[in-house]
DNA sequence: GTCAATCAGGACTAAACTGGTCCACAAATA
DNA sequence: TATTTGTGGACCAGTTTAGTCCTGATTGAC
């Protein structure tokens, strides 16, 4: 359903425990019963965050992890990428496919372009949310990415998916 | 990496084939051999629009598939919908979750309404194209979401993922 | 009226991915 | 030196996805 897989999302739970009190050192143990998520996942979880430079972790006793840089310098998108990959929705559109000729109708694809481009509006909304923000309760509704020209008809209901 | 299922992808190249040559029937043989797409999957993409109102299918000999509507009156979210179900990134905030408790730290979560936010512009990006922009070759690039509030940090290129 | 072309619906399988767990090891502190 | 804590990786079970196939229902042509 067009998800982020649940790593990220626990990612960003525990990063907003971490966030809302930051400066202070918590334990993988402790950030796992503050959020609920089980600790083998919580150190998985935490493990890769490090690896992306957005905490830092320290061993030993009274060790543990904090963020890397203030929670308003952390973005959803390095989160997500951190999980993820580079976010781009098709195949091709992901940016970072190592070559041509990886989908075989590129004839027929301006279609490529167009994913490439709902891709770049979709990191764009993740660049544009940080962990500062993400912590804070619901700010006014965000502003919807509105089209340039021509009217969009009002969605049908889609039958429901298998 | 936070994709469309290939399905869905199949399914706006099919359509934009439809499109391209609007007003005449295709059999699912020749949209196959038009595309690319093996048969039997062109098949099932087409059966799951028809099913969605997205085309409309006339059986016995000369029969085939064409557009339900103009291609301007049909969204990629509409195609991406049929595929994919309600557009949510993340389970509690895909909008349609039956009823609350799914996510056992809600306390935690203004996580959670900030996730809907985000997957708004996500589905407003894909509501404000539509298949007839989708099948034009690329256009000026598009305008990225920009926040309301507070500059964004450059974000750090993190580590690939696993 | 029969036959061939075509879509409809669903079952089924193989492969890939995801979530989750566990273990052996390294580092830091008391 | 012992204990606490993170690190790296292997591993498995369950789910999802992609793709195929089969049987039946319609429709049009001859």
């Amino acid at each position: 359903m067009l998800r982020v897989s649940k790593l990220t999302d626990y990612a960003t739970v525990v990063m907003g425990h971490l966030a809302a009190a930051a400066d202070t050192v918590q334990s993988a143990a402790e950030l796992a019963q503050g959020t609920g998520v089980a600790l083998p996942t919580t150190s998985k979880v935490l493990k890769a965050l490090v690896r992306a430079g957005l905490l830092r972790s320290t061993r030993g006793q009274g060790g543990g992890y904090t963020l890397a840089r203030p929670a308003e310098q952390i973005s959803v998108a390095q989160i997500v990428r951190c999980f993820e990959g580079p976010v781009g929705l098709t195949e091709c559109g992901s940016g970072s496919d190592s070559g041509a000729g990886l989908c075989e109708q590129e004839s027929v694809c301006s279609i490529r372009g167009n994913w490439q481009r709902i891709s770049q509006v979709v990191l764009a909304a993740l660049e544009a949310m940080s962990l500062a923000d993400m912590i804070r309760p619901t700010a006014a509704p965000i502003k919807p990415y509105t089209r340039p020209r021509a009217a969009q008809p009002e969605p049908i209901r889609a039958g429901t998916s298998p």
